[in-house]
DNA sequence: TCATCTTTGTGCACGCGTTCACAAAGACAT
DNA sequence: ATGTCTTTGTGAACGCGTGCACAAAGATGA
């Protein structure tokens, strides 16, 4: 999960905890998959499954919503749909912006997820002038001195920000300025907002490091207690990495590199 | 923040902290940074406020690592940046694979970051033998049937998945069986792995769902009770976000469908 | 109508994460 | 040496999130 809320210390809007919202576009998607294959109702368990959360956190996440299931039941599919849409204001347009069509931007651009769930690309811009007129899924890119004139004729309240880490900022100060109040980051950058303005982070980097921390965790104790489970190929192999000849060539790394297998 | 890790309740490693793990690439990249600019020492509070965070929780998220600081100096910034990439195991060569290479696996695969800090792309794999050859980001795309030999050949224990949804699961489990145990998934799609398999999940359409909620709140609330703060123009904007005419026409596609390349 | 069975909704307890606030540690000047 | 000043490291309190376990609600069948 590249993630991360910035800002805004889970203020708990109307009552509905913030690691709930977090988790409504998961029973969202979970549902819509019900709802196309015409299933009428499901159980706490069997959604929470699809999710893959607890069903007592399931239960629990919708009962701030209201009691929208039946004992004995379950819920009915297409009205908790509904009703999850709405709570999250998937009912109505989002005219977006993104800012930064290099490689990332572009391929965000022709991500499906994005035009779907009420989300609409209303303009794609750049400050490469090489690049405005050329369409990217079908939208011509714009020059970003338009942005502030984009934002204010389409009535853009988010931006996505995919430019790269030096121009983030200042991207972000101009779109937060004409009005922009909620931004989606994928620059490998800190973003420092006013208050009322929500920021949150889609870190690649990040997310690999968090990974690579808990698979040297996963190497380094092997061996030491057995810990169950694991089919060892993995652990094997990560546990002593060079296995390959050439490929891992280096692994100079100064001295305290993981201990190095660790015999039982 | 495309987030979440899924499974795996916070293992606490060897007394680290789940959420201080999450920060410390944030640190560290902070630091890279001074770093650069050949600055020798730095203080909880200015380096905090560099990455963003409470200096308190800087200082008690570094406590875990151990005491690296000078009291009335603050951080030696070579040492800490030395101490933290040694605990995030990236002193090590990390080799991933990226399964999956349409628009966003492409864009990932040019994205510099996942080449620095140790991460190295050891093979881009594909189930479109039309892409097969053809050199992506300077690497040659290579068919899915070796996905098995190619993982074993190179040690690899982390994989990248940019497939479609509908693929996902099942390139998730070709995956685990050849070794994987730590997944970066790309897919809107929840993926079910054996304990001891870490997955973390980056999810563009749920980010923007829950900018959504909290825009959606702040339009709302506005009004009511007047929260001071925030500049009208945003929250006028998003209380009558139907200005567009059709735009939110079709809405037919399942979910977060990308584009791409791959059949199932 | 009544009994049984399924599934929700939630009270409660526990643990993690955050933040405050301060004592201890060391640098630095005199 | 000694005092002052800065900054770390952490004890303690608090709040959020999670999961258990169960009572209440309603469906279903006789």
């Amino acid at each position: 999960m590249a993630t991360g809320r910035t800002h805004r210390p889970a203020t708990r809007s109307r009552g509905i905890p913030e690691a709930t919202v977090a988790r409504l576009p998961l029973y969202l998607r979970a549902l819509t998959a019900l709802s196309e294959r015409s299933v009428p109702t499901v159980s706490s368990e069997e959604l929470a499954a699809a999710a893959g959360v607890n069903s007592a956190k399931l239960r629990k996440d919708f009962s701030y919503l209201g009691s929208y299931g039946t004992r004995g039941v379950g819920y009915d599919v297409e009205y908790l749909v509904y009703q999850i849409s709405r709570e999250l204001g998937l009912t109505q347009d989002w005219p977006i912006v993104m800012v930064g069509i290099g490689n990332l931007g572009a391929a965000l651009a022709n991500y499906g997820g994005f035009a779907s769930r009420g989300f609409r690309v209303a303009a794609l811009i750049d400050a490469d002038p090489s690049m405005v007129g050329k369409p990217v899924a079908g939208i011509p890119v714009q020059y970003i001195d338009d942005l502030e004139r984009i934002i204010e004729e389409n009535g853009v309240s988010i931006g996505v920000i995919a430019t790269p880490a030096g121009a983030a900022q200042q991207v972000c100060d101009r779109l937060v300025a004409a009005g922009v109040s909620s931004i989606l980051n994928f620059a490998p950058t800190v973003l420092s907002v006013p208050d009322g303005v929500d920021v949150r982070k889609v870190d690649l980097s990040i997310e690999l490091q968090i990974l690579a921390f808990h698979e040297q965790r996963k190497a380094g104790e092997d061996g030491a207690v057995g810990e169950a489970g694991l089919p060892s190929a993995a652990a094997v192999r990560a546990a002593a990495p060079a296995t390959a000849p050439a490929a891992t060539a280096g692994r100079k790394g100064p001295d305290g590199d993981v201990p190095a297998v660790m015999p039982a």
